[in-house]
DNA sequence: TTGATTCCTGGCCGATCGGTCAGGAATATG
DNA sequence: CATATTCCTGACCGATCGGCCAGGAATCAA
């Protein structure tokens, strides 16, 4: 094989989609395996064939928000803070727009996200772009930062009639709003 | 009886209560009827006495702030825009620090709302908040006006920290920004 | 063709879910 | 005191939950 076998990886790939899609719709502990499976096209057995269970699942449909936040942060603490915070807004409003859906999941599990070691990374990374947002260690403008970044991520969830260039203006134009940043 | 029988209002209350800590702690649906009774030191069937079904707790969970926000609207409509937007910002701000703990379950339950009619006139009662807010028709100002909405709720969630003037402050400053009011 | 490996599934498990019901304790009423 | 009403509960129900396992189908290697 030249690569990893196709059939393994297109199988992971549509249970991670759908999963996703019914994890967006009606939340992770409402959605069974059962239904995933079933929106998948295979069986409940097979879904927990590829995943270690119910949370491997979940892990597996956040990780590419997951790794695009990492490198976002990795490219932000290698710059003067004015830049980073540049960079802050314009990348992440385009990972917010991209990963719209995953965002919805997101903010659905933080509540019990404390008892699931292995997303406290995501979490950390997400307090470390609030510092690139905000630009300055005042705590009001810190707070404001963390209210642009609830803002946006909370548009994200319901901007189901919207196209991708309008969410990215809208999202744009209120950050700089929030943070009294030129347009 | 002179009023309603104390002790039937005083065990409402507690489960509404309990329910109101563990929805938001845990989520709606991640929430079991046992995790209530046990919380609120009384047995199952005791909250289905009460309460006919769980989606029945979580609309007495909801009610207070449904009749806040309904006052609220009714108050706005009676004014002038620019008068109605200045009483949106102030109360809604009020209302969602008051009632912070409902905020994190309304978006837990927002998902899946659609298949609760009991809750529509809530969402429409936001809407029509929105249009308050907004102050204007311009589309941009009305999504700009979500988008604050979204932040004020998002910033309620995980605001256990913070002081209710401080999560008021805040609130105010940042729906402002966005708004381009003067503080 | 044969054997090994990968991928998948039906059937089953114990636990827990929301919900029902007959009846016991407590309290109010006479 | 007796009686009626309110308040509460243990036991139970069918359904579904996440997860496990033995083994069948399909693919690959020889």
């Amino acid at each position: 094989m030249a690569t990893t076998t196709p059939v393994r990886e297109r199988t992971r790939r549509e249970i991670v989609q759908q999963a996703m899609v019914l994890f967006q719709s009606k939340g992770y502990s409402a959605t069974s395996l059962q239904d995933i499976a079933t929106a998948a096209g295979c069986s409940k057995a097979t879904v927990l064939y590829h995943f270690n269970g119910k949370p491997a699942v979940l892990s597996a449909v956040l990780e590419p928000s997951r790794a695009a936040l990492a490198e976002l942060n990795a490219a932000a603490a290698e710059l003067p803070p004015a830049e980073a915070q540049a960079l802050a807004i314009t990348r992440f409003v385009e990972l917010a727009v991209e990963f719209r859906g995953v965002v919805n999941v997101l903010q659905d599990v933080l509540p019990t996200i404390d008892e699931m070691p292995e997303f406290t990374d995501l979490i950390a990374a997400g307090l470390r772009l609030t510092g690139f947002l905000a630009g300055s260690d005042d705590p009001l403008e810190r707070a404001l930062a963390e209210f642009a970044i609830n803002g946006l991520l909370g548009e994200c969830r319901h901007a189901g009639e919207r196209t991708d260039a309008e969410l990215h203006t809208l999202c744009d134009t209120a950050l700089r709003r929030i943070l009294r940043l030129p347009d």
